[in-house]
RNA sequence: CGGGGCGUAGCGCAGCCUGGUAGCGCACCUGCCUUGGGAGCAGGGGGCCGUAGGUUCAAAUCCUAUCGCCCCGACCA
């Protein structure tokens, strides 16, 4: 392709919005153009390459047995509301009505559209299993865009969904997928980590996300440095540790005692007041989960995790209660406590033992209560790990080493998804078995963003100058830069341009820009290998070859050209095939 | 949805406080010249100052509303 016919607009100064790498060089490098918040054109360069990760995608899914569909992104409502989902998403679904006043949705996935398929076709147990994956277009009216391709309304999703006999034969066939998934990664030149995801109401056996870590990224995983377990925090359970003696003996315990704490508002402020530190108190916060008041209390170094609450509630909604709720069942915001209140469900964290004294609110404006011992003045009846995990606390896992808190990219997640979809008070998809009897099939689910692979890319392979792509994902494989206009500078260029042609995927920038200008922006667009026809090269019959992640430069005599090319190709990609964590595969 | 910031040429910005003929750099077009890291000279085109009201003799500038975009948070199958 010649540059000067290849729709490429380079941008000299990156655009005020964009503040991550990827989100950058997409838009200097001319990959996308945006449209509105969270709405990105592909323009030609960043079609092809997430057209190269949709390649890699599919021999990945397809070695393992997968096979492709489309399914439409438009879907009739009424299947989204036998699952359930149409009531428990919020505004992220999108709903419509057609001109017949019939609703719709936009797909953000298509468990309900594949289970449907499943019903109609799955009737043996001579189908099972079954893996169908499509790569199309998912709709989600997202809160917040950010990032460029990062977090985006519209992208294209790789899903793909297995239908199994029993849980077995699911958990048989999951490790396929999640190899599938580190070498589709790693193909593009990632290693993602694979994490435990939280599974909450969707019940089932297990999740994993795939993360890259990277500052950019919006999640927060633990990694255990000595035994490798890693989880999202969302789901992680540390080692909580016992507070500090504080002086007094729960076996003598003070009497409760109430406190006028005027004027203090801030927890600092109720440190200072009481001279103790953060794990002295108990922190109560209301939540409504699913209609019903929640109180959820915890030692005051944490913090509830709102996902492990909603697990443990079995709760589809949870929000923070407000203000007004508090007052109509007596409760004070700000003050909230677990003495003397009822009629509360109230959740306690494991890190709140009935050995401890502690200071909580009072219920009413400016009160707190002092030597506050849990099973004397409050009933310590519903306990559960509701508590956030924190970076240090010890890995519960091996109990060896200090949980680290990463920051990563959701590259995918896997899902053992069992009988959600499938169940009688679902879409109650069944097959008979060898014996004659009907059995519920079992499902897992598996989804990737392609375009926010595409990005995660960028993310890791890059410097100052632009993009560092690797050979696999590059939208050219080569791009030759003829400096000069002389004649036999440009049949030079001409020549290496035909030459190269049937073998690789070449970018011949033929405008007559000024030497900088076309230096500058092969760097930007991050082409792996560039080749340099000059009026100098030219004469002594040689070409220049930089290589474009490690910035090493060869020259090389015309003739040599196309041997030293292979060479250096076999190379790059091989040092892609080779990286350890290959190894891992089942 | 809460907090903050920004809307002036394709991109980056100045002008706004203190109202009075809309500017700069890059990009773009024409010509000459130049070709190893975003050249030079000359000429040229391009604007409903986000939008709508209001104040005023006069609004990019002041007031009100609204829309859009970005960042932080909440949320996120």
């Amino acid at each position: 392709m010649r540059y000067s016919q290849a729709f490429i607009h380079t941008l000299f100064e990156a655009p005020k919005e964009a503040e991550t790498p990827s989100h950058i060089f997409l838009l200097r490098g001319s990959f996308v153009y945006p449209l509105a918040a969270g709405l990105y054109s592909l323009l030609p360069l960043g079609h092809r390459a997430v057209e190269k990760i949709k390649r890699i995608i599919r021999e990945e899914l397809d070695a393992i047995g997968g096979l492709e569909v489309t399914m439409p992104v438009v879907n009739p409502a009424e299947l989204w509301k036998k699952t359930g989902r149409y009531f428990n998403i919020g505004d992220e679904l999108i709903r419509f009505k057609d001109r017949r006043d019939r609703q719709f949705v936009l797909a953000m996935t298509h468990e309900e559209v594949v289970t449907d398929m499943a019903k109609q076709f799955v009737r043996s147990y001579r189908d099972l299993p079954v893996m169908l994956y499509q790569i199309q277009t998912k709709i989600r009216d997202e809160a917040r865009p950010r990032a460029g391709l990062l977090r985006v309304r519209e992208f294209q999703m790789k899903d793909a969904y297995s239908f199994h006999p029993d849980f077995e034969d699911l958990d048989g066939y999951y490790p396929r997928m999640f190899n599938a998934y580190l070498r589709i990664f790693a193909r593009c030149g990632l290693k993602s980590t694979p994490i435990e995801a939280d599974s909450g109401i969707m019940g089932g056996s297990g999740s994993h996300e795939f993360m890259l870590e990277s500052e950019n990224g919006e999640d927060h995983f633990v990694l255990c440095p000595a035994c490798g377990y890693s989880a999202n925090t969302e789901k992680a359970v540390g080692v909580k540790p016992g507070r500090p003696p504080c002086g007094e003996k729960a076996g003598e315990a003070p009497a409760l005692e109430k406190v006028s704490t005027p004027g203090v508002k801030t927890i600092a402020g109720l440190m200072r007041f009481f001279e103790a530190s953060e794990e002295h108190f108990l922190k109560a916060v209301a939540y409504v989960a699913d209609g019903q008041l929640v109180l959820a209390v915890v030692r005051g170094d944490f913090s509830v995790s709102v996902t492990k609450l909603a697990a443990h509630l079995k709760a589809v909604q949870l929000d923070y209660a407000v203000e007004k709720t508090l007052l109509e069942t007596g409760l004070n915001a700000g003050f909230l406590s677990p003495v003397g209140i009822s009629g509360v469900r109230i959740v306690f964290d494991t890190s709140i033992t009935g050995l401890e004294l502690y200071i909580a609110g009072a219920n009413e404006p400016d009160m707190h209560l002092k030597n506050v011992l849990p099973g004397r003045d409050f009933e310590l009846k519903e306990r559960a790990d509701i508590a956030e995990v924190r970076e240090g606390d010890r890995c519960s896992a091996c109990g060896q080493a200090d949980l680290q808190i990463k920051r990563g990219i959701e590259l995918g997640h896997t899902f053992k998804l069992g009988i959600k979809y499938t169940a009688g008070d679902s879409m109650d998809v069944t097959y008979l078995n060898g014996a004659g009897e009907p059995n519920t099939v079992v499902m897992g689910c598996y989804g990737i963003g392609v375009e926010r692979l595409l990005a995660s890319v960028i993310e890791r392979c890059h410097d100052a100058a632009g993009m560092q792509f690797p050979v696999a994902i590059a939208p050219y494989h080569i791009i030759i830069s003829q400096l000069g206009n002389q004649p036999e500078v440009v049949a030079m260029a001409e020549r290496l341009y035909a030459q190269l042609g049937s073998s690789r995927e070449v970018l011949y920038d033929d405008r007559s820009e000024s030497p900088g200008v076309k230096l500058k922006d092969a760097d930007l667009i991050g082409i792996p290998v560039r080749l340099v026809v000059s009026r100098k090269l030219e004469k002594s019959g040689d070409v220049e070859i930089k290589i474009r992640q490690t910035g090493e430069v060869r020259i090389c005599p015309e003739r040599d050209l196309e041997a030293t090319l292979e060479a250096i190709f076999k190379e790059l990609e091989i040092s892609i095939q080779n990286l350890p964590y290959m190894d891992e595969r089942a």
